[in-house]
DNA sequence: CTTGATCCCGTAGTCGACTACGGACCCATA
DNA sequence: TATGGGTCCGTAGTCGACTACGGGATCAAG
């Protein structure tokens, strides 16, 4: 008999790729599995880390974050949850950051849009002529 | 006498760096400028060329997006206004849409670090089994 | 005329997270 | 036993926007 699942198994279970759990074992998030005649078998351990790596990127965690955060998960330290919880607030401050820097760009696309009468040629259009920077300082060449 | 700029004193003049001009030239975003004894000469266009993509990328627009808001830019269509407005509409649209992605990571972030007591081992820490799915069933594995 | 800065060109490498390929091996089923 | 699908491995390609490298040409200043 033949315990665990075969990568396929496991990559069907999980919802990913073959190629991507034998490049997740290769990023260190998958610790090498038994084999049996060649074959990797998994048991149900490296199907949760599956999951595991999925949900964290969904949060916006990268692979070497990940890969962090499982090494964390597994250890027996007392201040484990202290240090998830540093990781998570760093990821939260870059996404308010993201958020912040998309909010900026979406204020100034909304008022070119808004302002943008839809028709009439390039020289017309308060889009193009906000991208264009039509630099003050044209008859003087002196210092530059 | 020699009109125009080198390659050096534009990108300096502009902010990027030579080999982002040679880029941007081979990209299609700005077009071959005359030589002199081999070396590129340019006009004050190129100059507005290139900081106009730089304030088009800091709106999120990208290189090939912007080599076609250039190309309208050069248009003499009556119809060119609606078309920017058209792909500056298209683009506050994916900026909304990234936004909502963000806050959804960020609430469930905030959730995540404000009910994480900041100490204790990884059995104890939200953060951690937030993330690990345990899966519901697992002495029954009949259907899967 | 020499020096040193600048420029030429093509190619290759970077980052992140995969995805594709190809030839060889393994396994279960009819 | 033949077959067809799954798996093995290493390497290379993808996307976007650069960035780096190297050897040779050109230019301005002293």
């Amino acid at each position: 008999m033949d315990t665990g699942r075969t990568i396929g198994t496991l990559a069907r279970d999980a919802g990913v790729h073959v190629e991507t759990v034998r490049y997740y074992e290769q990023r260190g998030l998958l610790k090498q599995p038994r084999r049996a005649g060649g074959w990797r078998r998994y048991d149900d351990e490296a199907l949760s880390v599956l999951r595991f790596v999925k949900r964290a990127q969904e949060l916006g965690f990268s692979l070497d974050e990940v890969r962090d955060l499982l090494s964390l998960r597994a250890s027996k330290s007392p201040r484990t949850c202290s240090r998830v919880r540093t990781s998570a607030e760093a990821k939260l401050a870059d996404v308010e950051a993201k958020i912040r820097d998309l909010e900026s760009i979406r204020r100034t696309l909304r008022e070119l849009t808004t302002t943008c009468p839809d028709e009439g040629p390039a020289e017309a259009c308060p889009i193009l002529g906000a991208l264009d920077p039509k630099p003050a300082n044209e008859g003087e060449s002196s210092n530059a």
